[in-house]
DNA sequence: CAGCAATCTTCGGAATCCGTCGTGGGGCGC
DNA sequence: GCGCCCCACGACGGATTCCGAAGATTGCTG
């Protein structure tokens, strides 16, 4: 059944495992096409089939990739996808994880710059990203401004930029 | 092989495909592993295997999903990303179009808010940043202002948010 | 009602996946 | 330097999956 197991939300538990250039090699493959055959990628790469396989579990177990189908939320039926940016007093660390453990949230950041943290969600409507924003995001403590910035067309989405 | 062939960056291209209940299945198993067997997902969803098939092979080809490895750029050797806001005068989908095009922006959205645009870029360092900020991004025309929020940590990355 | 297009099922052969075993080289302690 | 341990790789065989093609089924159109 091939299942990669956990879909967690922290790739956060890092040990910064740094990559030989084989499993750099390896990563740029499958960020072409997610389901190129072990085989075919140890051909490009040279190693044997099971070396690749077993390169791929580790790196899905550390966390280190994942592979799965993308998509465009307003194709699929998510018609309030918004980023928020958010301004925090105090420990971002504690704002951060709330903001993980969200369902709505699929992408956490924080940043340097005007916002502390960037935040993706993804809603079913107007309704809902209201409730979201102002009943959970804005009831964090020590969150003291958000700006949201609704989407109104995906126009790029890309996830094979190699690797260094 | 298995290859799925593209990897473009436009979502845009689309007549709306609006999705059955069993593509939408299809998509949400593929988002909790894109590397699950044909047969498996069959199971799930009550086709056969080869309807399963050539379900996701039209999904992929109307690229209303894409099967890919996703990464932490800060773990595969990107040292500076960042999201660039963007203020627009004018039409903002030349801009748009204009950022598509470049290939250290993997992600632009446009947006309503106090930016009309949003772009994710992954540069390998300061110096490559400083470039492509100053010199092709501020440089495009009816760019008024653009504010910078470099990455300090990738926190929650999910894509495993269903469908609707 | 005939015809066409799209989608599903069935089917068989080729390719892939997957667990396991044996081997070889690098690091470490003695 | 020598042996030991551990980890990663290659090899192999059986179960599973992938994949193309061909035949049914459905729905729509002229």
């Amino acid at each position: 059944m091939s299942t990669n197991g956990r879909s967690r939300g922290k790739p956060s538990a890092r040990p910064p495992v740094n990559l030989d250039d084989v499993s750099k090699a390896i990563i740029e493959q499958l960020q072409h096409d997610g389901r190129k055959s072990y085989a075919a990628i140890a051909a490009e790469v040279g190693l044997s089939e099971a070396a690749v396989r077993q390169r791929v579990q580790r790196l899905l177990d550390a966390e280190v990739m994942q592979i799965v189908a993308v998509t465009d939320p307003l194709q699929v039926g998510f018609l309030r996808s918004a980023m928020i940016g958010l301004r925090v007093s105090g420990d971002m660390t504690e704002v951060a994880d709330a903001l993980t453990r969200m369902d709505e949230v699929d992408y956490v950041v924080t940043t340097a710059g005007s916002f502390d943290i960037l935040a993706e969600v993804v809603c079913e409507d107007d309704d809902h990203l209201l409730e979201l924003l102002t009943k959970r995001i804005r009831a964090l403590p020590n969150v003291t401004a958000t700006e949201t910035f609704v989407y109104l067309k995906l126009n790029k989405q890309l996830y094979n930029w190699g690797t260094r």
